[in-house]
DNA sequence: AAATTAAATGAGAATGGTTATCATTCCGAT
DNA sequence: ATCGGAATGATAACCATTCTCATTTAATTT
């Protein structure tokens, strides 16, 4: 059971291949346009079968789901409310002060979802620029 | 505009009076039950309108939107994966070294999102119990 | 190679949380 | 009392995701 089949191992590719963090309507139409148009049903079956397997990663946003690279080390994300960038970021004191936190309260920590929000390098520059006009 | 109505009153009052996180429907169900029916619609209008007013907090979990009282100094949440419970938990370690991981971006932040997730210390000790049997 | 069997696919229906519509009611200000 | 902007509630619509089920694919066994 769980086969890597062709249609996931087109997922899996596309992923790969980029930095992004994709959600399952975004993997579907790039397929689509790509000539290897997946079922939406199966797009969302293989995302899940390929992080069940520890092949892709996932971010849960507020509401949608969306999908990454699983080779990278682990990382938490900034995401920009002005221009939807998700940036990524990873602290290595703030992932230990988590465990203590949970120990402290006799937590089984088995993992966690930081997300922070704000507007973006670019962005804050660019409203900066207009102010200046 | 922006009026503090019966309805609103009425769940702003039930949020008040508990420590729990509610969602929309729970608001509305608890209500129900008290005799002061409001509409599903009306409710979810209503926890949005006392967000904004600052008169509630809440959390954005996967699937749902959870409200809890505004009068608590800010925390995070640690979220049982077998009982469901919520706890909370605050460490202003964390808050600093967020903000700086954002500095360091030149990242604007605005505001933050940490759940961690595992096993509540009653839960991992009832499993313990039966593994004692 | 043919048959067997389990898993995967895809189209479309269904689900569940949330928002939009819209006629009606409420309420504060003139 | 009247007017006009908000709020309400029933219901439809939305949207991401999951489910159903007939069909296809592909391992495994004869
Ligand atoms: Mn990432
Ligand atoms: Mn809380
Ligand atoms: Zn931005
Ligand atoms: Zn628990």
């Amino acid at each position: 059971m769980k086969r890597l089949t062709t249609q996931r191992q087109a997922i899996l590719d596309l992923i790969n291949a980029s930095n992004r963090h994709w959600d399952a309507e975004e993997v579907n139409r790039e397929l689509a346009d790509r000539g290897h148009s997946v079922g939406i049903a199966t797009v969302y079956r293989g995302l899940t079968a390929l992080e069940e397997a520890g092949l892709v990663a996932s971010i849960q946003l507020a509401d949608r789901k969306r999908y990454e690279r699983a080779d990278k080390q682990h990382h938490d994300h900034m995401i920009c409310t002005e221009c939807g960038a998700i940036e990524e970021f990873s602290h290595h004191k703030i992932e230990a002060l988590q465990e203590a936190a949970a120990l402290e309260k006799g937590f089984e920590m088995s993992g966690h979802q930081l997300v922070l929000f704000g507007r973006c390098a670019r962005c804050v520059g660019e409203s900066t620029e207009r102010g200046k006009l």
